[in-house]
DNA sequence: GCGTGTCACTGACGCGCGTCACTAGCCCGC
DNA sequence: GCGGGCTAGTGACGCGCGTCAGTGACACGC
């Protein structure tokens, strides 16, 4: 729809100064704020008035061609099934990186083993984040061009040990740990059918069994459920024929979670009596559902921060503010009827 | 501040000219495939050797500051509720761009009223896409910084009539057609409590209106349905108690169902037999609930591909492939028991 | 022999900016 | 009068690249 008419030959801090009547240099000592040099008030507000009558704007491929150092961190989201909260994420890690001075954009692959060169390319940023396994002769290309490169995968195999998994584990202990203090004690694990969420999947699995394990619980049952109510129903019957039976299982996800219900209820059976369910996402629908779903909700701003921090640590400043000891806690539980 | 150590010294094409014994000009020629240039092939593999070589990527600053224009489109999305197919309308995004060789990333804005300069001022993209309404004076700098600026909008409200709307008046519509094909004659509409997506809201009402009166329906009921049971079993009351009463509601998403069906469940009916219900988006979890939503799903690559027909008619370049009559069905109902 | 044309290649400029090194002007102490 | 220190400001360089306007070498026609 609306064109932009010819490009109108950018205004460059050369109008500027010409207007103000100083040097260019002038003008890039004013806009940037040089420490060491002292501008008079009035030559500043010059300056800063040319500048706004103006509309001047700098380039930011110049400047970062200049200093050699662009404020841009590029996220690369993998082909992920989609995710409730991955705005909410996205929008937690704009905000966290933003407390830094630098901006946050978000490139969603569109296959797993995408040639991300074209990529950083165009953008050039100061650093990228890998939220999933990349081939390492991508991400050494990228650290020859300079550019800083934090994996902060879920997936183990990864070049960095995922330091992210943390995150997951607390989530999958939050849930066995609500589930062993209202009573239950053989617990199962609703596996997600999906097999690109494995990296999110087993360090959630890890905290469950870390957490049956700190009460002297046999290990969580795991069975994949499917999102289909029949074959869901298949795996309730299992869960429940075991000796002793399971009561409660922790799911993958929301979704899992519903599909244990569907199941359940295609055996006549309700939750929490004849299982107890907990899901992850906290989902808007969840809520909404007979019985509602109980279910765990990240701390995206707290995962965001750890994130911030590692990059940040990336980029080689100094004084980064201590790389963990979140004091809040990464999840929390949200009661419903399930459980 | 402090000079960082000099990181590995960036690999330029001046690097890869003295390697391969040319020149720098060579080097470029080579790598752009000049047309109208003449290089032996000898000289070409030298060339591309020992930039593979040496790992060689260009600038991208250097290269937007030499030619002036970036490949790159930035998306703002703005701080929209979290929507199920975010992710995959990104995806989509990203995709079309890429078939004409352009890079798509995107911002979340964290604020309505954000300002955009610093986002434009270090990223410089070629094209902008305003996903919502923003400050005329904002939208007049960035095109002053060259950048051409396409909003695709859905409220009406913006600078340029919102194209977009035909997307959602289509979805509204094949709501609206399925529940009166199979025999409702006085429908209902579930509007949104949430303010921010009115914007998409209006066009869907407006399509459901226009399936209506082309039938000779009168037009439908449009009552706010909370995300809570109670007060949305108010609403189901109200509908059910008007003369004729509706007998089947379009709800503005899936979300929005399920509190109506939550309303029905607490007086204890059911859909379809004492409300019809059909909601937007193919909630994975939508199909798992009982009774199961008949929703609307989108067809978020004609979508995309919509978006990138307006940016790259932005750009400037010719040949469009025309701007719009698209043969594909933007958006199809999945029909299940709710209807 | 000279003009014309092609081939293979290169020198140099400019994109807009940050920044170093430097100067012109002034006041001060001696 | 002169060196020294300060203020206010500028000239020029380089970041890495695309690209125009050449240049030298050679073949050809007449």
């Amino acid at each position: 729809m609306s064109q932009t008419p010819r490009p109108p030959r950018r205004v460059t801090a050369m109008d500027v100064a010409a207007r103000a009547g100083v040097s260019r240099t002038t003008v890039s000592y004013v806009l940037n704020d040089r420490p060491h040099q002292a501008i008079p008030e009035g030559t500043r507000r010059r300056v800063l008035d040319a500048a706004a009558e103006l509309g001047y704007a700098p380039s930011a491929a110049a400047r970062t061609l200049a200093t050699g150092r662009s404020s841009l961190v590029l996220g690369v989201i993998p082909d992920w099934p989609v995710s409730t909260n991955l705005g909410e994420a996205m929008r937690a890690l704009t905000r966290a990186f933003a407390t830094e001075g630098l901006v946050y954009l978000s490139h969603t692959a569109t296959a797993a083993e995408e040639d991300l060169a074209p990529l950083w390319g165009t953008v050039s940023p100061a650093a990228t984040i890998l939220f999933d396994h990349v081939p390492p002769e991508q991400v050494d290309r990228m650290r020859a061009a300079g550019i800083a490169v934090v994996v902060a995968s879920w997936s183990s195999e990864a070049s960095v040990p995922g330091t992210m998994d943390r995150w997951d584990e607390e989530v999958g202990r939050a849930q066995a740990e609500h589930l062993i203090s209202v009573g239950h004690q053989r617990l199962g694990y609703a596996w997600s059918d999906d097999e690109r969420v494995v990296g999110f999947a087993r360090p959630r699995l890890a905290g469950v069994r870390a957490a049956c394990a700190a009460h002297g619980l046999a290990p969580p049952l795991v069975h994949t459920v499917p999102a289909d109510a029949a074959r869901a129903g298949d795996v309730v019957r299992r869960w429940r024929g075991e000796a002793p039976p399971v009561t409660a299982v922790c799911a993958y996800n929301d979704e899992t979670a519903h599909a244990v219900l569907a199941g359940l209820r295609l055996l006549g059976l309700a939750a929490p009596a004849d299982l107890a369910v907990v899901g992850v996402d906290d989902n808007p629908v969840s809520a909404l559902q007979d019985p509602s779903l109980t279910t765990v909700r990240h701390d995206l701003d707290a995962l965001a921060r750890q994130v911030v921090g590692l990059v940040v640590g990336a980029l080689g400043e100094q004084a980064s503010p201590g790389p963990s000891v979140e004091d809040r806690t990464p999840a929390h539980l949200i009661r419903r009827s399930t459980t």
